[in-house]
DNA sequence: GCTTAATTGCAACTCGTTTGCAACATCGGC
DNA sequence: GCCGATGTTGCAAACGAGTTGCAATTAAGC
């Protein structure tokens, strides 16, 4: 009982995955919920190997191969579980949310370090969209600098 | 002399090739002259495997293998004789143009075709810049549609 | 529990890109 | 114009991210 009371946050996430799973018409498996457990706790995005790592390497038993992890993001990308980060550096990223959660990054030429931005101003309309006669445009948008610890130490 | 006349104007491209070599204090070499007078001439960007095709099978005798390619870009890239592009589909390209030509690219989903934008809202400063405390920040920018060809036809 | 379809692990493979090394071509000096 | 130092090339082999085929396993519905 004790053990129950404790646990209740991180019970709470795990049922969270699991759903997530279930809605999504995928049979719920260790893999699939370590990976959604470790996006909705760390502050990613992460690369496939990112995550394969810190899924090995966590207790939670999740430990699988690098292909799982690839075939389970594929999925989740699908459903729209999670979101394609791509800064350019040869690898791919991933987080968490939907298409509700569109937003972009400022990444740390240094340290890698990188943050998320609230507002897009795409969407904002602070940028302003060029006439181009193309439909349903998409975009992406990325910005990279030097963060302030790195310039300050 | 007939021959000097008639190749006027193709041969003020290779001597601005040249020039533009010599400048970087690079040797002038066939596939580095090829490859540059390709940009110049054809609208790009193109992929180091597409430009190799092109330099290969161009009568100018600019046939070399892909390995120089990639060494020759690299080199451009670095002298900021040409810039890369990125449109996350797993290989990069290149086009003409240093440090004043930035600019944005509009592809299309359907067909791949590729148009430049003239102007960037980022700098037009219609984009209100988020204050990350972030330094010396760049940003890369692209749009993605169906182009009125695509969805004409 | 038992069946079936989905999921996993392993190994082998693809594709864009890079590297080691020996042969070669360019450029500056004679 | 020839020659040597240095930069450049070709080839083959290696690389890393990501994918695929297939047999073994496991979750889900009955």
């Amino acid at each position: 009982m004790a053990t129950k009371h404790h646990a209740h946050s991180h019970k709470q996430e795990k049922v969270d995955a699991e759903d997530a799973l279930r809605n999504a018409g995928l049979k719920v498996t260790k893999p699939r919920l370590a990976i959604l457990d470790l996006l909705a706790s760390e502050h990613g995005p992460f690369t496939p190997d990112e995550i394969h790592v810190r899924v090995t390497q966590s207790k939670a038993a999740g430990a699988c191969d690098l292909v799982t992890i690839y075939r389970c993001l594929a999925k989740f990308e699908g459903l729209s579980l999670i979101n394609r980060c791509d800064f350019g550096d040869g690898t791919v990223r991933y987080e968490l949310g939907g298409k509700d959660h569109h937003h972009h990054h400022i990444i740390c030429r240094l340290c890698k370090r990188v943050d998320s931005l609230p507002d897009c101003p795409v969407e904002d309309k602070s940028i302003k969209m060029p006439k181009t006669g193309f439909r349903d445009v998409s975009h992406r948008l990325e910005f990279f600098g030097i963060c302030p610890d790195c310039y300050a130490g």
